[in-house]
DNA sequence: ATTAGCACTCTGATCGGGTGAGTGCTAAAA
DNA sequence: TTTTAGCACTCACCCGATCAGAGTGCTAAT
């Protein structure tokens, strides 16, 4: 059976409603609240057909039809349009970007918040390390003997401390030495590259102290490692609370699974892909973390200079405003990058 | 009326069952499961003067009774003896915060976690920078012009870093005379009292280059701000979901709000006693937050050198097992204070 | 091909009786 | 005087019956 004109306006007009009402949509208020221009009667056949296809589904005889996962999908591939944002709405989400750009982890934590707000869903940033490059390194004392402090700082903006044990003690102005010498060898090094060649050739220059060095050797290695490793990805969430107004999640049950997975922030970073360019609909089970069967995600990535750094998201029920969402996220991402890129060292 | 020993007895009992089961409790339960020596007719009588003295009270006619705020309060501070930890756990618990301690966030992560998990309820860790003490702080070059990186670094072990604006370029070496100037005179300051005294005097010394000192010495000083102003105390929870599980929140609207609360981290703060020596035993309504008026909190501070500098606490429904939770709060913030100390410098 | 009409289905809300745990009171027993 | 047995009474909760409303599928007329 084809889909012809008049079955994808019924269709979108179901979804449309069944987006804003969460109810089981009949044919009926269907012709009442649409202009179709026919009556129930055949709305009645060509929502029969529908089902006969897969896009909708009937909780049970005698109720309206909800979309299924391919009206969905039907819906976002082909009937939806994304309404472009308000000019006001992306004023304050540029806004709110830029203004606390020099925290990042503040800027990823509010546009969360306040992308969440506007839409009363989920919203989820990703920043992954992947890709960052190390600017510069410093060795500084610390007052317990044996460790020193080791600050990086990331092309990005990044600056990050840690504390490490070296096992022996140093001046400060061996420590200076220490730093000069990886500063010149760091140049540009993003984790994946760094491991041998640099290290081992600072590693000669300092051979007399064979021992300091391994350590620290080991700790900017480990550092990279870290970096490299996804698990120091860092997840913000806005809005969780949302969730629990949703009707689909009216159920204890699943409520404290949702939260759950909230607090196990590695499974949202399996969700989100991280590679993948442009925009990404994942609607229903087209995820594959179970909590989120009646989950919709919506992701794209941002990114400096070309490369991805991160990804932006909206979670929502699969009975969720795609055309917003989409054009919500799109945006979000688009003003990362920039925003971002505009801040990162420059190349 | 006095409260006799029958009479405590039988409150106690009332209690005890009315934590585990979390339902009204009747005379004829108590007669059955504690051996009381009376019949249910008796004690009948001994719990309507208990409700007279408002011990307990009967959610409507013809049910069980249950513990008023008034009879929690006096199981606390008369009934109720809190048991021994048992070695396991007291292992346990020690081991979590002294693995993770050269992360002192992590740790305090970690234990609210653990905690939870040990006792179902939920837990809460505040760390204030209100009592630590600066030891040294560094200027480093950073790649935007006009911008440097401050690290500091505290008398418990934190190290911190943040951008600042300073308006001017500064070559790594004046960053570094300015570094040995402040780190000569900050000595030992706490947020309280290096504003005038030191940083005038850091000021004179470097008249010539005024604007850029007046940038360097507002950012140390706003730093001390911030490190005194409560927002920025870092809050951890363990175990939020457990909530949900309790039967009194078996209720969206309650969890909802709550789970409000805990995003807003502030109002917590504002709960947790940070001055108060010792365990405190809030119940019910003895605190102030709207949503907690079915909670418990049981806190105590932690301490490095004997001032306070952070607080534990847990978090659970009125009713809730008072002897555990407070034997819990206890070890926990005892085995913070001496760990926390061990590690932090010397004075 | 479309529509009006109708019988049928299913959900969800509302109502009323029955059950069980618990109480307060009274009068008898200790 | 204190304790206990006995009894009438209260209420929350469960269960089944009933009813209205929304929706469907089918058939016959347009």
């Amino acid at each position: 059976m084809e889909i012809d004109e008049r079955k994808r306006k019924i269709l979108w007009a179901i979804i449309q409603d069944y987006i804003a009402s969460a109810e089981p949509v009949g044919s009926r208020t269907l012709s009442r609240k649409y202009d179709l221009g026919v009556s129930s009667a055949t709305i009645r056949n060509e929502m029969s057909d529908l089902e006969e296809m897969g896009y909708i589904e009937q909780p049970h005889t005698s109720s309206g039809r909800i979309p299924s996962e391919l009206g969905y999908r039907y819906y976002v591939d082909y009937l939806m349009e994304p309404p472009a944002l308000e000019q006001g709405e992306a004023d304050l989400i540029q806004h709110e970007i830029a203004s606390k750009i020099d925290e990042v982890d503040d800027a990823f934590a509010h546009t969360a918040s306040l992308i969440s707000r506007l839409t009363k869903l989920t919203s989820v940033v990703i920043s992954q390390n992947r890709h960052s490059v190390l600017k510069m390194i410093h060795f500084l004392p610390y007052h317990k003997p044996g460790q020193i402090i080791m600050l990086t700082v990331w092309d990005d903006g990044k600056v990050e401390n840690s504390v490490v044990d070296i096992g022996e003690e140093v001046s400060p102005q061996e420590l200076q030495t220490l730093t000069n010498i990886f500063n010149d060898k760091v140049g540009s090094v993003s984790p994946g590259n760094l491991k041998d060649a640099v290290l081992r050739e600072v590693h000669n220059e300092l051979i007399q102290k064979k021992s300091l060095m391994s350590h620290l050797i080991q700790s900017v290695n480990k550092l990279m490692e870290d970096q490299e490793d996804e698990a120091v990805n860092k997840v913000f969430f806005g809005g969780t609370l949302n969730m629990i107004n949703q009707p689909e999640f009216k159920n204890f049950e699943k409520i404290k699974d949702l939260f759950g997975v909230f607090e196990e922030r590695h499974k949202i970073i399996g969700l989100m892909p991280r590679n993948y360019e442009g925009l990404l609909v994942q609607i229903g089970s087209e995820n594959h973390e179970e909590v989120f069967q009646d989950c919709s995600l919506i992701t794209a990535t941002y990114k400096i200079n070309g490369l991805p750094v991160g990804s932006f998201g909206i979670l929502g029920p699969t009975r969720m405003d795609y055309g917003r969402a989409v054009a919500m996220v799109k945006f979000v991402a688009d003003s990362l990058s920039f925003i971002i890129s505009s801040k990162s060292y420059d190349p």
